[in-house]
DNA sequence: CGTGTAAGGAATTCTGACACG
DNA sequence: CGTGTAAGGAATTCTGACACG
């Protein structure tokens, strides 16, 4: 019971940064931003640019919606080492709830 | 019947040109080549870098493996136009045989 | 015919840092 | 905390052309 699948390319690391930015509508600064906060592992060319998969621009997809809830990139880091332990429906549950909090908060600001 | 898998990813033209050639192991000349003998059609992108798909990068290794038996760029370019056609065993009988005469005489030389 | 290469320019990507908040 | 930006350098990609054969 994989949550993704395994087609061949959907894991070969080959898109540049520019293209993930296009294909996100995330900026170089946010995608670098999450791989420092490592969300992300995007692997190196021989020159050291980083090189994305397909799935690490859905990944990049999900992480954009969860930040726009209101959640933290502290909060996404945690959601994925639960999502390894397999605690992840109580664990998403939490999150969901603050994120949405949160970002209820912000529009009456 | 489709020769190549309609998996979402597939055909989707994200690759850069260098990325393309460590796949292939083409050089960037050769590829671009391909591409001027209408054997490939990458897209460009907003600035006019091309990018190139999976499927593509596996049209390559097709061609390369051709090339090598002695094809030229124009049998492979007809071997195209004839899949479009449907008349593709009759055609690409032809070529191979051609291709290994080819690569025979090279040898020989 | 198919491919290498030098040429010059334009666009890409990288890192570390300052800024705001 | 998350993101924008200017800075300077290095690597990428592009086109058109000459070369060999």
């Amino acid at each position: 019971m994989l949550s993704s699948s395994d087609n061949s390319y959907i894991h070969k690391k080959v898109i540049s940064i520019g293209t993930v930015c296009e294909l996100t509508g995330l900026s170089e600064r946010q995608i670098r931003y999450y791989e420092e906060r490592e969300l992300i592992f995007p692997k190196r060319s021989n020159k050291g640019n980083r090189k994305y998969s397909f799935s690490d621009v859905e990944a990049l997809m999900d992480i954009a919606n969860k930040m726009e809830d209101g959640l933290q990139t502290s909060d996404l880091r945690k959601e994925i080492t639960s999502k390894r332990l397999g605690e992840q429906k109580s664990e998403s549950k939490e999150q969901m709830i603050r994120g949405q909090l949160n970002a209820y908060f912000k529009r009456r600001q």
